[in-house]
DNA sequence: ACGACTTGGGTATACGTTTACTGCATCAAC
DNA sequence: GTTGATGCAGTAAACGTATACCCAAGTCGT
């Protein structure tokens, strides 16, 4: 069933029918009617496809993302999936699980069916994918990740912001040794919170000695736990880079016998939906998943519609704010050792 | 760039290229070989809407779950794009969020975009949407939610064994007053799970007294939990209908000074990968999203390939079984009452 | 040496739309 | 009544690919 049933159907033309659906002007409203007559009797629906090789426009947007299991993501891709529908888009979505072969498959993909667009949220694309994008003047949006060259759109976070405050509450509450569990250091937007914690410390004359590595996962966050409670001075409060490690640091704390907030004070990041029911509900930063992905999608749009790739550098900031709930307490007033294992 | 680019700097005809591109065999390996160094300097990649065009194959692959942001899901669409990829398709993700009109838009995105197929991962698709699909004679399969028609493929799920074996489970451990935080009674699977139950008590000579409804959310379980704290008879353990839900109790029990597993017994439902992360990790009945999701997309494949629409009844069934973790203990000798808040 | 196959590449059509162009009325203005 | 403008619907040409069909040249049997 086609655009031609329709118009044989209406006895009209098929371009008759292709304006009268496409609500173009020109065509007597007595005869659109009796075409959309026709079009819902049989529950006709274009051919997308043939729309977008005759247009040129195949209204998909491209949305690539490091992990769709990671918790940080689905709110996100959510939040892109609506606002596409309600811009009548459809969206291409590729995880690259950080594997280059899924990378350069993500990139195959979206050019094989002609994304109009492609919002990039994953880290370590080669420059030589992201050429392939370029060449045929696909429009970019980097979250958090893109290189800093201009004209190319990027949306930065703020995260000194949220992670000073952080910081400054864990001070406040009578902690100097705050330890910090970073993320992995191929990833731009892990080091950057490092980054934001050391000149926090700094700021209020603290040391950030205790800093170890995780991989923003669960599973890392409970390494980075036991090697922290291998240190030979014992931090009374970590700063995780991101929820999931702060997760992961509550798992084996507990394994431990250490309770939380009372022995040891927590603080993630991110604020990803799980962690106010975590036991103890999670202080952390907050970083709206919804509100960045509304702003990647905006951006994204924005640029699909410019007809010439501007030069100039867009640049959209996120910022970030603590939000207080329960994993956090004061300080042990004497450095009472707590019961280990 | 196109297919006839390729053929002009190659000097032979489109047709030779197409053939060289998609390794038909009537090709000289010379000619291809001249073929293909032209497509790789060029960069050029094959315009999947034509194709679908003239081949009448979309190459796409719907898939609708009721909400991308319910942990349950994202692994299943993480291995649904696996596959997919494995198998040169595209998956089309829709969510419905429970809301009557997305789930249309759903239906018209599969059908405007042509899809090969679609599975159906959420419940209370109105069977005239459903209806739209068959018209078009597109394999639709069930994931545990469909109707009892034949002709209709459904991955049916086991959920007796599971739930039975939690039960028992608890019963070993000497609790009596088991309760049951079922889920929202529109959903079949929920239903399914709440008999399932009933059964099991009812096999060791239990009464299943006390069971309130949640929503498989987990404020649903926060709120199921309060209800619980203020029954008459405080139950020593209890079963939810999905692991949400019992981060919820956990949560609410949290908050009113009951310690898991010592003063409260929990078990919960699905396995979702955040289960072993909790404090304590949760005892859970297993219900494998990724073989979940491979039977799913497995099914979908076979009725795609099967050129007739076979009308014999094609059943799935996937086994649950309990998971022990930390989040169940020994019942109390006594009565004694927890300390409220 | 000649016809019958076989092999393999080219020609041209079709897929389902959109839209530039064409052409027929109708109508106003003179 | 002729001319010019305007409104609207129909005709036909694209969009980029796959493939049915055709045809040239080579192979082989007799």
């Amino acid at each position: 069933m086609d655009l031609r049933e329709i118009a044989r159907r209406a006895k009209v033309s098929t371009a008759t029918v292709s304006r009268a659906i496409n609500h173009v002007s020109t065509v007597n409203p007595q005869l659109a009617k009796r075409v959309w007559k026709v079009v819902d009797e049989l529950g006709y629906f274009p051919n997308t496809q043939a729309r977008a090789l005759v247009s040129g426009r195949s209204r998909i947007l491209g949305l690539i993302v490091s992990e769709i299991t990671n918790p940080f993501f689905p709110e996100i891709v959510q939040t892109f999936e609506h606002l596409a529908v309600e811009n009548n888009y459809e969206i291409l979505l590729t995880s690259t699980v950080n594997d280059p072969k899924r990378m350069e498959q993500s990139v195959r993909r979206m050019i094989e069916r002609r994304v109009e667009g492609v919002a990039i949220l994953t880290f370590g694309m080669e420059e030589s994918l992201l050429g392939h994008l370029r060449f045929r003047k696909v429009p970019l949006v980097f979250v958090d990740v893109g290189p800093d060259a201009p004209g190319i759109v990027n949306i930065r976070i703020n995260y000194l912001n949220g992670i000073r405050q952080a910081v400054q509450h864990l001070a406040a509450l009578r902690h100097t040794r705050i330890a910090f569990v970073a993320g992995p250091s191929r990833l731009k937007s892990a080091l950057a919170r490092t980054e934001a914690f050391k000149t926090s410390m700094a700021e209020i004359g603290l040391l950030p000695e205790v800093i170890v590595t995780g991989d923003h996962t669960m599973e890392g966050g409970m390494r980075a736990m036991v090697e922290l409670l291998g240190a030979r001075d014992q931090p009374t409060a970590v700063v995780c880079s991101n929820d999931m490690t702060a997760i992961g640091v509550m798992r084996e704390a507990y394994d431990h016998g250490i309770t939380i907030p009372t022995d040891l004070s927590i603080v993630g990041f991110d604020d990803i939906r799980l962690a106010q029911f975590m036991t103890p509900p999670l202080t952390t930063v907050q970083m709206s998943q919804k509100e960045l992905a509304q702003i990647a999608f905006r951006a994204l749009l924005d640029e699909v519609g410019r007809e010439s790739r501007s030069t100039q550098k867009s640049e959209y900031e996120l910022i970030t704010s603590l939000i207080l709930r329960r994993s956090t307490a004061m300080a042990r007033p004497l450095n009472d050792a707590h019961r280990e294992q």
